[in-house]
DNA sequence: AAGATGACCAACCGCGTACAC
DNA sequence: CGTGTACGCGGTTGGTCATCT
C-alpha cells in the first residue's frame, strides 16, 4: 500500500500570488491553522500542505516583522548560534517576529561570512561557567581563535520528551520525564526519575554527553549533583524545573539558563525571554 | 548594451518524529 | 504494538535582482 500523495494532483510550485495569498490568509484566519493537506484542499488551493505551511509561517502569519534584522537581533543569533548550532527553530523562538526560515537564510549569506572574517567578532563568553571544566578550557581558548563554525554543535534534533507533573522532593520539583514512545516510563518507580534519567534519555542519539560543546546540560547536573547552589546556573536550574511543562525540548532548558546567566552577566534583566514566560 | 557573476530570499525536498487508528 | 499519515525541521535549490566586466 503505496503512501497517499501529499499533494494534490495539479500542484502548483513556485512563487505564490497575491490571490493564493489572500485565499490562505482568510481560511487560517477563519478556520485556523493546522490539518495543512485538507486546508489546501478545502481552500481550493492547488498547493501542497506543506507548502501552505511553510506559506504561512514564513510569510503571511500576522506578526512576522520581515525587513532588516537589527543589530540586536543580529546579536542575539550569533549568541543562540553558539550555544544551539543549526537549530534554526529554536533560535527563532527566542527572537519574535523571526522565522527559522529567515534567520536561517540570514546567518548563511551574512553572518557566516562576516564570521569567518572576524573570528572574534562575537567574543561573549560562552559559558563562564564552562571553565570550571578544565577540559572545556583549552576549548574556550580555542574558541576565542577559530571561526565559531568549528565550534557550535553539529545539527542535531533531540526527541520531545514527555514531562510528567513535577513531583515535590526535597525542596524542588524533580522532573519525572520520560520518552513519549516508551509507555513503559509511566510506573511509579519512572516516576522518581531525576535529571540523571532524563539526560540519558537524551543520549540515546549519542547526543549531548559525546560532544563538550554540547555538554552543559551535563554541566547542570553535575552541578546539582554538588550542591553548587551559589552559581546563577544552578539557582536557575531549580528555575527551569518550574518550566517543564508536558513537553520540552531539552535543549531549550540549557538554553533558559544560559539565557538567564547572559542577563547576570549583564547586570540586567533584558527581555531575554521575548514572548516566552521568565521562568 | 549585454552577458557573467554574485547576493539574496522564497520555496522545495527529504528525513525524523509525533500521533492516530 | 505495528503501520500509515501528518507535521516540523533543516538543508538545498532555483528565481530574481544588482553589480561587474
Amino acid at each position: 500500500m503505496g503512501r497517499i500523495p501529499c499533494c494534490p494532483k495539479e500542484i502548483v510550485k513556485g512563487a505564490w500570488s497575491t490571490q493564493e495569498d489572500e485565499t490562505l490568509t482568510k481560511y487560517v484566519t477563519i478556520h485556523g491553522e493546522g490539518k495543512w493537506q485538507k486546508l489546501a484542499l478545502k481552500a481550493g488551493l492547488k498547493r501542497c500542505g506543506k507548502s501552505c505551511r511553510q506559506r504561512w509561517l514564513n510569510y503571511l502569519k500576522p506578526g512576522n516583522k520581515r525587513g532588516q534584522i537589527s543589530l540586536d537581533e543580529e546579536d542575539m543569533i550569533i549568541r543562540l548560534h553558539r550555544l544551539l548550532g543549526n537549530r534554526w527553530a529554536l533560535i527563532a523562538k527566542r527572537l519574535p517576529g523571526r522565522t527559522d526560515n529567515e534567520i536561517k537564510n540570514y546567518w548563511n549569506i551574512n553572518l557566516s561570512k562576516k564570521l569567518e572574517k572576524q573570528p572574534t567578532l562575537s567574543s561573549w563568553p560562552i559559558s563562564t561557567s564552562l571553565q570550571h571544566n578544565h577540559k572545556c578550557c583549552e576549548q574556550v581558548e580555542k574558541t576565542k581563535q577559530t571561526h565559531v563554525a568549528l565550534e557550535t554543535p553539529l545539527p542535531r534534533r533531540v526527541k520531545d520528551v514527555q514531562c510528567n507533573k513535577t513531583r515535590e522532593n526535597k525542596g524542588y520539583s524533580s522532573p519525572s520525564c520520560s520518552n513519549k514512545r516508551e509507555g513503559s516510563r509511566n510506573s511509579d518507580d519512572e516516576a522518581t526519575n531525576t535529571l540523571n534519567n532524563y539526560l540519558i534519555d537524551i543520549d540515546q542519539n549519542k547526543e549531548l554527553i559525546e560532544d563538550d560543546s554540547s555538554s552543559k546540560v551535563l554541566e547542570i547536573e553535575d552541578q546539582k549533583r554538588v550542591g553548587l547552589t551559589n552559581s546563577p546556573t544552578s539557582t536557575s536550574l531549580a528555575n527551569q524545573y518550574h518550566l517543564l511543562t508536558s513537553k520540552f525540548d531539552p535543549l531549550e532548558i540549557f538554553l533558559d539558563v544560559e539565557l538567564e546567566r547572559i542577563a547576570s552577566f549583564m547586570g540586567h534583566n533584558e527581555d531575554i525571554y521575548c514572548n516566552r514566560e521568565p521562568p
